[in-house]
DNA sequence: GTTTACGCATCCCCG
DNA sequence: ATGCGTAAAC
């Protein structure tokens, strides 16, 4: 069962209900027959990895409790990776099958790699080990029971930008697009929608609370949501939230699977419980009705998704849930010198809620971070390419140097700098490469025969022909039908005929191919003229992005599974500047935002624009709850350096509108006593 | 019905 | 600075 989560679960379920979906009722009882857990075994197992040696007691109490639900509240750099490897480990040493162990993490790339190293421990593969995402693994789930839900195995995953077209069009079809009428756009219609359903919130209480000034709308805003949900559902479609309420509602609605999935699952670890939101929390209950064997692992003062709805309390809740909890708090840091924990720790103790942990190291001493007062942009990004020089000239490799920030944008100005003096770098977070107009078209004509009942993928490449504008499209979509709908392309006259029989062709042809790179290859052709007509700047570079994902794409053999990792797990990485030459092992820099530097570490960690405007940034000065997320932030972002840290801080900011302003260093170091930074004033040599 | 040029608001973090 | 919706031109 669900235990204590019943009522709050079937007041969402109804709440479905009201906007369209199947309900919960009529829930078949279900007699239980609890099996014994495994193991005991007979005889204690012999370990080949000496425990006791290599982790501390709190690590090792981690690792060798296998049963019951456990509650890890880890700081940053206490080996929380590590404690969760040899937990792995151990459970297999144990004569757990890997199969039935399942490991939730932030990313994919996370779980990958704690798998890799509990393969190098136990010597075994971990590679049955079920491990990824809340939402790649609420996919893999989905596409395996959808005929019980109704769902066709073959449904697409909306990105956000396909979910605000889809919103976009329902909003136009209300007739809420004109401009005497004022209505939110797109992307605030989906993060509404999205908020609601995350923090478990009804639509009026979150205008209530956040968006007050549009409780005036909230009646059409519910028809524009129903409209969207239905649109959806009508089509198989599936953007990221529903993959969660769906799981979510299988798990109460279908007991049986969600006994079938438990009883496979034995063994569960969460990773970052603090950014779970109350949804996810729900689905790790509905996992755990044969077994109560959940691990969460995670730390109250590195949430930093509350935008996305995640909420820290959660943690304070786990105990609460499940009955009979062990907590055990890792607070050792392993990671920073003792200066730079000093100053992480100040500036989180500045926070209005108090944290469960203090963190301590034994690496005493060390520099004392540094805050750079630059005069502006360039000399921000001339100081830290020239210390990233100095740096190598030292020793440090340049593989272990991080530079980090608030917002993808405040890196472009230093990218340039480093392109200039040749030192390689690639770039984590903000724009990805999947979300660029070119790489979306050439992905619809894969998703249109993957599922010909998406619409957004019709409309998408439709739109690309000459002659054919939104009318077309919307009479052409209309009578798009049964499998194989773009054998009937040809058979339109009129305008766009051509065209359209020319589209007609190549869908058929691709349809008959199986492979992803061999269907690649035909749109590539096929969409060559019409890159050239709409796309007319960048072409190069466009042209090279195409190619990238050609070679992405001929490393599956499956077109489902390329579409789901696009949508899921899309490569970020975009190698800029000067590839290095990399004889000498020595790596690249790597340029990230803090959000996706979470659980990494460098030697050397700069972080750029530490200016109160910037970083707390502006758009999030208005409330203390988002004030605190910055500090998370800001705390985040410390605790990955190592040995040396600088704060960059530019003086004068430039902002849309208002010109040139100037600023303060960033509220969480001002606040902070002057003894734990070292202020640098930069002087120009000439 | 389709395309394009122009004024307006909006700029982050992410699966 | 850029992308959106809207109005006038093709």
């Amino acid at each position: 069962m669900i235990g204590c989560s019943t009522r709050r679960t079937r007041y969402w379920a109804s709440h479905r209900v009201a906007i369209g979906a199947p309900g919960a009722y009529g829930t078949p009882v279900v007699k239980r027959y609890t099996l014994r857990a495994e193991p005991p075994r007979d005889g204690p197992p012999s370990f080949r990895i000496p425990y006791a040696e290599e982790l501390n007691p709190q690590q090792l109490e981690t690792v060798t409790t296998l049963e019951g639900p456990l509650l890890v509240v880890a700081g940053a750099g206490s080996g929380k990776t590590r404690t969760l490897v040899y937990r792995v480990a151990r459970l297999v040493e144990s004569g757990v099958l890997p199969s039935a162990i399942l490991l939730l993490t932030f990313t994919r790339r996370a779980a990958q790699e704690m798998l890799r190293r509990a393969t190098g421990l136990v010597g075994g593969s971990c590679a049955q080990v079920a491990g990824g995402t809340f939402h790649s693994f609420a996919h893999q789930v989905l596409r395996r029971y959808a005929k019980q839900l109704g769902m066709s195995p073959g449904f697409t995953i909306l990105d956000r930008g396909d979910s605000e077209d889809v919103m976009a069009f329902v909003r136009s079809e209300r007739g809420l697009d004109r401009k005497d009428r004022r209505f939110p756009r797109k992307q605030a219609l989906v993060a509404i929608l999205s908020k609601t359903i995350n923090r478990a919130m009804a639509l009026e209480d979150l205008l209530a609370t956040s968006y007050p000034q549009l409780l005036d709308e909230r009646e059409e805003l519910e028809r524009v949501f129903i409209g969207y949900v239905a649109y959806k559902e009508s089509r198989q479609l599936v953007d990221y939230d529903d993959l969660l309420v769906r799981l979510r509602d299988l798990l109460v609605t279908h007991p049986a699977i969600a006994e079938q999935l438990s009883r496979r699952y034995r063994y569960i670890m969460v990773d970052e419980y603090q950014d779970t939101n109350a949804l996810q929390a729900e689905i790790v209950r509905g996992l755990a009705t044969a077994h109560t064997n959940v691990v969460a692992v995670g730390d109250d003062a590195q949430s930093i998704y509350a935008f996305r709805g995640a909420n820290f309390r959660n943690i304070m809740d786990f105990p609460a849930h499940f009955p009979g909890t062990r907590v055990i708090t890792l607070e050792e840091n392993y990671r920073s010198s003792q200066a730079i924990l000093d100053l992480a720790n100040a500036v989180i103790e500045g926070a209005r809620e108090r944290y469960t942990k203090n963190l301590f190291t034994r690496r005493h001493g060390g520099e004392r971070p540094a805050l750079v007062r630059a005069l502006d942009e360039l000399e921000q990004s001339r100081f830290v390419a020239q210390r990233i020089l100095e740096l190598r000239e030292e020793g440090v490799p340049l593989g272990e140097i991080a530079v980090l920030f608030r917002s993808s944008f405040h890196a472009f100005d230093l990218e340039i700098e480093l392109g200039r003096r040749d030192i390689p770098f690639v770039k984590r977070g903000g724009f990805r490469f999947v979300e660029a107009a070119h790489v979306k078209d050439v992905l619809a004509y894969l998703r249109v025969i993957a599922n010909p009942r998406d619409a957004v993928s019709w409309r998408r490449i439709l739109l690309l022909l000459e002659g054919v504008g939104h009318k077309s499209v919307q009479a052409i979509v209309g009578t798009l039908a049964g499998p194989a709908p773009w054998r009937a392309l040809g058979e339109r006259t009129g305008r766009g005929a051509t065209e359209l029989r020319r589209l007609g062709a190549v869908l058929t042809e691709m349809a008959a191919l199986e492979n992803p790179g061999e269907q690649l290859a035909l749109v590539l052709t096929h969409y060559a003229p019409a890159l050239r007509r709409i796309h007319r700047e960048d072409l190069p570079k466009r042209d090279r992005d195409l190619e990238h994902f050609a070679t992405i794409a001929e490393r599956y053999r499956e077109v489902g599974s390329l579409l789901a990792d696009m949508a899921l797990d899309p490569p970020t990485d975009s190698v800029g500047g000067v590839l290095a030459a990399d004889g000498s092992g020595e790596g690249i820099v790597t340029l990230s935002t803090i959000h996706s530097a979470k659980g990494l570490e460098w030697h050397t960690v700069f972080i750029l624009w530490a200016t109160d405007g910037r970083f707390p940034s502006m758009y999030h000065m208005s409330d203390d709850g988002e004030i605190e997320e910055e500090r998370r932030l800001m705390y985040v972002a410390m605790t990955r350096a190592k040995d040396l840290l600088y704060l960059t801080c530019p003086m004068e900011m430039h902002e849309r509108g208002m010109g040139i302003l100037l600023a303060r260093p960033s509220r969480f170091v001002e606040d902070v006593p002057e003894a734990l930074l070292e202020p640098i004033a930069l002087v120009d040599a000439d």
